[in-house]
DNA sequence: GTCAATTACTTTATACTTAAAGCAATTTTA
DNA sequence: TAAAATTGCTTTAAGTATAAAGTAATTGAC
């Protein structure tokens, strides 16, 4: 027989949950903010993946290009993305390769190109986030409207904190501006 | 010259700052979620490397394995750290590899191994938690304790809605427990 | 203007990740 | 108990991701 040490429910099984209630505040917080997002991005991931046959980050490009008339640029996407621009290259390749985005040359900086979106990717974008939307709507259905602005609030303030804190390694300097 | 459509600083260019004020609030939220995600796994990810020059993922798992002195199953990994099961056996293969884990045959069921921490993975991981643990206090260092507390209490609401809802293609069945 | 930085992007190597198929062990069902 | 279903894990193929090195274009210092 298995051992069964775990009799909890699955739904307290996972990475922020084994922490003992009197640990560390900061950290349960990061553990499930971070638990929170994984569960939303895997439905989203498999919702995508199974209702258009379209990956996570493919879509996220597109949801970029989609706000941009003019395109982006490969650096723009990076920053937007929060990926690295190599990342963005390869990405770009497939996306071209379906003919859902266009690479045009920049006339104004030749090191730079600019990412729009084909007819057919726009057409394809505009399909899929209705959908999107509402699996989020669906998601989120059990928080009130309070909650969600409070909670909107709250990780803005998270968002200000982890910005405004040296990179993990740095020594404290420039945290003060004193001049 | 390179239009200048977007002066913003670049702490307003990501993801979910493209979204107009009165957008949903529900994507609104998830996305900022997203972003704090982004940006303390990033830090993590890096003040990791640099200082223990060691990924995330391994770091997560050993960080599993230290809290479950019998080790833990891949299966109970994969729910835990919320990812593939076959993504388990290739992180397990290199931690063996770097003689940080042990897989252990499960004398109780043969389909099972057991994966533990090693002596020298023990040690490693002793190392580094203070110092993670530091890293996520000074990115939470601005928010006070009663703020946090909200926010966990508002990540626990998210959390209960997301699992709540339907798989994002399901139709409606299972929703009502009315039996 | 010239040459050293810097910038924008690509390439490379390696690692992580998923989905899906596959295999062997176990449990369930009849 | 034997067949059927399930479970636990591995393998495979394709895609996503980073870091670091490389290339070409632009900027800036002089």
């Amino acid at each position: 027989m298995p051992d069964d040490t775990d009799l909890r429910p699955a739904e307290f099984t996972d990475r922020e949950s084994a922490l003992a209630r009197d640990d560390k505040l900061e950290l349960r917080v990061w553990l499930r903010l971070l638990t929170c997002a994984n569960l939303i991005e895997s439905r989203v991931r498999a919702g995508l993946r199974a209702t258009f046959d379209i990956t996570l980050p493919r879509f996220d490009l597109l949801a970029q290009l989609d706000r941009a008339a003019e395109g982006l640029t490969m650096g723009e996407l990076s920053e937007r993305l929060m990926v690295s621009n190599g990342n963005i290259t390869g990405l770009t390749d497939r996306l071209v390769a379906e003919g859902l985005v266009s690479r045009l040359p920049s006339r104004a900086d030749r090191r730079q190109s600019r990412v729009k979106l084909t007819p057919a990717g726009k057409r394809a974008f505009d399909a899929m986030t209705p959908v999107h939307e509402r699996w989020i709507d669906e998601m989120l259905a059990a928080m009130s409207r309070r909650e969600m602005a409070q909670l909107l609030d709250l990780l803005g303030k998270l968002k200000r904190s982890v910005q405004s804190a040296g990179l993990p390694d740095e020594p404290c300097d420039k945290a003060g501006e004193t001049t």
